[in-house]
DNA sequence: CACCGCAATGACACCGGGTGTCATCGCCTA
DNA sequence: TAGGCGATGACACCCGGTGTCATTGCGGTG
């Protein structure tokens, strides 16, 4: 393709992940992971807009297939049906091959404020993107925006199971489960 | 007192939201903001650990509001109504004199990433509040989660409108109401 | 084949947020 | 009156992030 050696964002991120693994998120600088990477800082800004986008990035592409999905659901779908299928289509991108990186991204986050807080703006986007999907579909507010929260609690909280050590269940049940679960529990709150 | 003029973060804080207001956020650096307020940039990061802090400082307080009212809440009260008496606790906090520098927060907010970011954190710390205090009187998970994040999510709706230009209604009028249609919403959703 | 446009990178200076460290100053207490 | 101490100032420093211009070769066009 190009003169240069292919895979620029993927590189990035190995480096990172190795470097933030052996020396932990904030005794890393940016330009210690470009020279792994055999680039140069200003490279990494040009692919990252952040020091912490290169543990997040691809989420936007998430946000697509969340809505798609909701907006493919079948007529009849309840808003917790759209969203489960929501779910559902998510679970391809989470295969085995994703399952030890994304151990070792969450093992980075887990400890560092700002990258839980950078998590959080990329699951209210993911959020956002469902509640429209719902509105677009005719659900009402508050009821699109509390499906989408619903949806949110439930992917993250499989993301974390499915990442736990030892582990051996698909992204998909652990999806369908904890979002099952949450709907039960709608049910015990009044 | 001490020797140098009182209500340091009080003068920082409306320093800041001046000059926020004139010239935007990111036009305006910490020294300024301290110059403005008769101090220097260190001590600046002596009160608030970061810039974006001055806008959410007390937050942490907001917390111990929400937790202590949820544990306080007579026995046989539901996950619901054990919410709404911290929403109706932290009303108390959201009288007509915090209301225009709500609103002067919340114009400064409303169009910074950043910005938006550590007010996500903020609203995970409360829920985490509020789902720990519910958890605390016995509510399993994944319910206590639900029951907090619709609590959030109340409390943000209710503090938008609050923050509206032309609303005349209290905040713990709007909190209920808002508390009172996502209850009603969980049984449109399956 | 020679030329040119273009996309990705490098080089480099610069700004501003954030921190470590030591000095200063004055209140409070013994 | 001596000293503890808490809050601030002064200052140097690091690093994340940006603006800008130069460089490098690939692909297309005549």
């Amino acid at each position: 393709m190009s003169r240069w050696e292919p895979n620029t964002r993927e590189r990035l991120l190995d480096a990172a992940l190795e470097l933030f693994g052996e020396r932990g998120y904030d005794n890393v600088t940016v330009a210690e992971i470009t020279e792994r990477a055999g680039l140069t800082k200003r490279t990494f800004f040009r692919h990252f807009t952040d020091k912490r986008e290169v543990l997040f990035a691809g989420q936007e592409f998430l946000s697509r297939v969340f809505a798609d999905a909701i907006a493919a659901a079948p007529e009849p779908a309840t808003p917790a049906a759209a969203v489960g299928r929501a779910l559902a289509a998510a679970a391809a991108e989470f295969g085995p091959e994703r399952q030890a990186r994304g151990r070792r991204i969450r093992a980075v986050v887990a400890d560092h404020r700002d990258l839980h807080e950078r998590e959080l703006l990329k699951r209210a986007t993911l959020n956002a993107a469902m509640a429209g999907a719902l509105r677009e579909r005719g659900v009402p507010d508050p009821a699109a925006e509390l499906a989408a929260e619903i949806g949110g609690l439930a992917f993250s909280t499989a993301f974390r199971r499915w990442t736990e050590p030892g582990n051996e269940r698909e992204f998909a049940v652990l999806a369908a489960e904890a979002l099952a679960e949450l709907v039960a529990a709608t049910a015990t709150l009044d």
